[in-house]
DNA sequence: ATGATATGTTAGATTAATCGAACAATCAAG
DNA sequence: CTTGATTGTTCGATTAATCTAACATATCAT
């Protein structure tokens, strides 16, 4: 019952104009939309048929509650599209705006909120931002990897294993469920970067550091927390 | 003239049939697409008349030279898109290879060739590979930004300025075209790490290793090279 | 070689999305 | 209040993509 691609541009259409405008008017989506009025009256008839416009002859046009989640929820895969195509990628912008519009009708709601949360990663990490927007331009042009690229030779070992003063990344919590649960809570995750700060003299508990708190661990915790060396 | 994206599988379809099994039939098409014989037959006729695909009645459907090169094109698209998604965004493989069927009707060449390019930067990028296997599938899970991503603290400076023995990653080669030229065909491209192998008594040349190879450099030209250092 | 089964074709109908042309309502400016 | 100009509606037609039902041809197995 997924509308059409048609249909989902119509309440798009509508759903932007609203905003920039209080009232829509048929001739404003057709110019908008590049289709002639009759195609338009059309098209708000059977809008109007699933209960998502509202449109009174010679009226204006207006969403319903459902019409306007609908809408936005198609925006949202189109500026998600667009970002990724214009930011990532580096598509041109005419180019990237022209093509999510089209795209936007067939994303799943899977796909579009792990790109979101791509999205959301690129922007926040800027370690892949700055691998996207110079290494991978650069890429593009040149056609090379650069060495940069290479990933350090990493040694694994467990984080009990650790001496003092030593760092590294956790790389996984593999401990009971039960445990496991606490030391995830206390920001014992994976990516994060731990530091040993003392170890009693029995070797038991360790003093780390986490994002700059202090944590005291017990050996069978450290034992089974997977850390990387750089 | 694009064809339409009915059409567009249906050329598809019968690229991967006639690669799987020697002859294509009517049926074998009408299967792998969920539709009836009659509409196949349809289809058929009009990929017939744009000289795309050769059927004669009762007989084995081909495709023609035109057909076949842009079925594979339109194949390559979904190859792009079921990877990217499947590999990058972390898509399951049903979700991504029907959502690759639909995408691939609309995403333009020009975007294609960058998406090939991310995936190919991708998979040769150990560190992007990384980020995103690990930390990003992390991100997914945790919703939260590990660590690791945050940018260390870079000093940019020429590589002139460099001493013996210290490394730096290139950013950016300033230099007038001529001199540019010469220097990116050394290999001295923007992303790649050098180091000073030796200076001479008065500053000039000086002795650089890049991706293995010693280069000798004028202060001229390495005043403006800029480069990073960690 | 002769049916039964599988394959293929035709014809007629439907639905979504469009168009153009002709007609109708609204409104703003005298 | 009349009258263009603008805006909106109706109607009939088209195209792509599908379907069902009925009919036609091939092929394989005995």
């Amino acid at each position: 019952m997924s509308l059409g691609m048609a249909l989902e541009d119509y309440i798009e259409t509508i759903y932007l104009l609203g905003g920039e405008k209080g009232a829509v008017r048929l001739t404003d989506i057709a110019r908008r939309l590049n289709v002639r009025k009759s195609t338009v009256v059309d098209a708000l008839k059977r809008l109007q048929e699933q209960g998502l416009a509202i449109h009174e002859r010679y009226g204006d046009v207006m969403l319903t509650q459902k019409g306007v989640e609908l809408a936005s929820r198609v925006y949202e895969r189109h500026i998600t599209l667009y970002r990724f195509l214009s930011d990532v990628l580096g598509v041109d912008d005419v180019t990237a705006s022209r093509e999510a519009c089209d795209l936007e009708h067939f994303v799943s709601s899977n796909t579009t909120s792990r790109l979101k949360k791509f999205l959301e990663f690129f922007n926040q990490c800027e370690k892949l931002k700055d691998l996207i927007n110079t290494e991978f331009k650069e890429f593009l042009v040149y056609g090379r990897i650069p060495s940069i690229c290479e990933k350090k030779e990493v040694k694994m070992i467990t984080l009990k294993e650790l001496k003092t003063g030593e760092e590294g990344v956790i790389k996984k919590v593999g401990c009971d469920a039960s445990i496991r649960a606490r030391l995830l809570a206390m920001g014992l995750v994976p990516g994060e970067r731990v530091k040993v700060a003392k170890i009693a003299p029995m070797g038991d508990p360790m003093d780390i550091i986490i994002k700059g708190y202090h944590l005291s661990l017990r050996k069978d915790e450290a034992k089974c927390i997977e850390v990387e060396l750089e």
